[in-house]
DNA sequence: GTCTATAAAGCGATAGAC
DNA sequence: GTCTATCGCTTTATAGAC
C-alpha cells in the first residue's frame, strides 16, 4: 500500500488549482482554498511548488498556454480552410469558457496588480493568439494590415464578451457577441 | 484651530479610495492601503464607512455611476447630433481610462468573486450604458434591433480594449481599438 | 510524499483617549 | 472627527512527525 494519495507529477494538481484561481483570483485564492480545491495538504502543495502561490499560478498559466497552443493557435496557423478554422476557434472558445460562465485567467491577471509577476506569460498568450488569427485571415487572402486589425478586434471582442456577460449576469450575451465576432471575421474573408 | 484634517463629507475621500481599488482590486486593497491612499486613519475611515471595505466600495461604485450618468449616459440620451455624441463619448472614455492605463472598476469587479455583493450596481452600470448608446443610434435612424447590437458590441469592445491593452502592456492598442469601435458606430449611423 | 503543528505577519474591525 | 492600541482571525510559509 502506498500513501493515501500520491501524485507523481504536479501537473495532476494543476486543473483544480486553475479552477480555484479562476473562481477567486490570485489574491482571493488562499492556500486553504487551494488545498481544498486540490485535495492536498499545505505540505504537499509546497512540496510540488516550493515557490508557493506564485509558482502555482505560473504553472497554471503555463498549462493554459499549452492548451491554447494546441487547441486554438496551431489549428489557426495550419488551417487549410480559414473560414472553417475560425468557426472551429469560436466553438472551442465558447466551450472552454463555458459559454461565458468561466473567466479568462490570462485577461483577469492582466487587469490586476499581480500582473507584474506574470506579464511575460500574459503578453505572450495574447500576442500569439492575435498573430495566429491574423495569419489565418491572411492565408484566406485578407491583406496583412486588415488581417491584423480584424484579429486584434476579435481577440479584444472575446475578452469584452466575457467581461460584459459576467457583469450583466447574462450568458446569452456572450453567445450573441461571439456569434457576431465570428460573422465579422467571415465577412472579412468573404470580402478578400 | 480645527483638527489636523476634517472632511465634512465622506465624498471627499472617494476619489482616493476609488484609485486604490482600481490599482489593487477589492481583495487586494487592504485597509492599510486604503488609509495610505486617502490619508485617513482607520478610525476616520470607519467613521465615514461603518460597514467597512464593502461600504467603501459601494460608495465608490455609486460615485462612478453618477459620474458616467452625467458625463457619458445623459449626453448620449439627449444628443441632437448622434455622430458627434458618439465621438464625444469615445473621447470622454479615452480620457477617463487614461488611454488604457486605467482599469474599469465595474468590469473588474464583475469578473471577481466580490461581484455578488455589488452585482446590482455593476449590472445597472452596463445596462444603462448599452441602453443609452442604443437610444443614441436609434435617434440617428438606426433600426432598433441593429442599434441594440451595435451598442452591445461597442460596450463589450471597450472593455475588451482595456483588458487587451493592459495584457499586452501596449496603450497604443487601446487607442487603435477605440478608434475602430468609433468608426463602426459612425458607419452604422451612415448606413441608416 | 503526506500530513499536522506552529511561527510570524497582516488582515478587518473595534474601543477608547483626545 | 481624529488618532493609536488592541482584539481575534486568517494569511503565507516552515518544521518535523510519519
Amino acid at each position: 500500500m502506498t500513501a493515501k494519495r500520491v501524485l507523481t507529477e504536479r501537473a495532476q494538481a494543476l486543473p483544480a488549482l486553475a479552477e480555484c484561481f479562476r473562481t477567486h483570483g490570485f489574491e482571493g485564492a488562499s492556500l486553504s482554498l487551494l488545498c481544498a480545491a486540490s485535495g492536498l495538504g499545505k505540505g504537499s502543495l509546497y512540496n510540488f511548488f516550493p515557490g508557493g502561490k506564485a509558482e502555482m499560478m505560473e504553472a497554471v498559466l503555463a498549462q493554459i498556454d499549452d492548451w491554447f497552443a494546441q487547441a486554438i493557435f496551431a489549428p489557426l496557423e495550419q488551417a487549410d480552410d480559414p473560414a472553417t478554422a475560425i468557426t472551429a476557434m469560436m466553438a472551442a472558445v465558447t466551450a472552454y469558457f463555458h459559454g461565458g460562465g468561466r473567466v479568462c485567467l490570462m485577461g483577469w491577471i492582466g487587469l490586476s496588480n499581480a500582473r507584474d509577476g506574470f506579464a511575460g506569460q500574459v503578453e505572450g498568450y495574447f500576442a500569439r493568439w492575435i498573430a495566429a488569427l491574423a495569419r489565418c485571415l491572411k492565408s484566406g487572402g485578407v491583406a496583412a494590415q486588415s488581417a491584423m486589425r480584424h484579429a486584434e478586434d476579435a481577440v479584444a471582442g472575446m475578452q469584452g464578451a466575457l467581461v460584459l456577460s459576467r457583469a450583466l449576469g447574462d450568458q446569452a450575451a456572450f453567445t450573441r457577441l461571439i456569434e457576431r465576432l465570428r460573422m465579422a471575421l467571415l465577412d472579412a474573408l468573404a470580402a478578400a
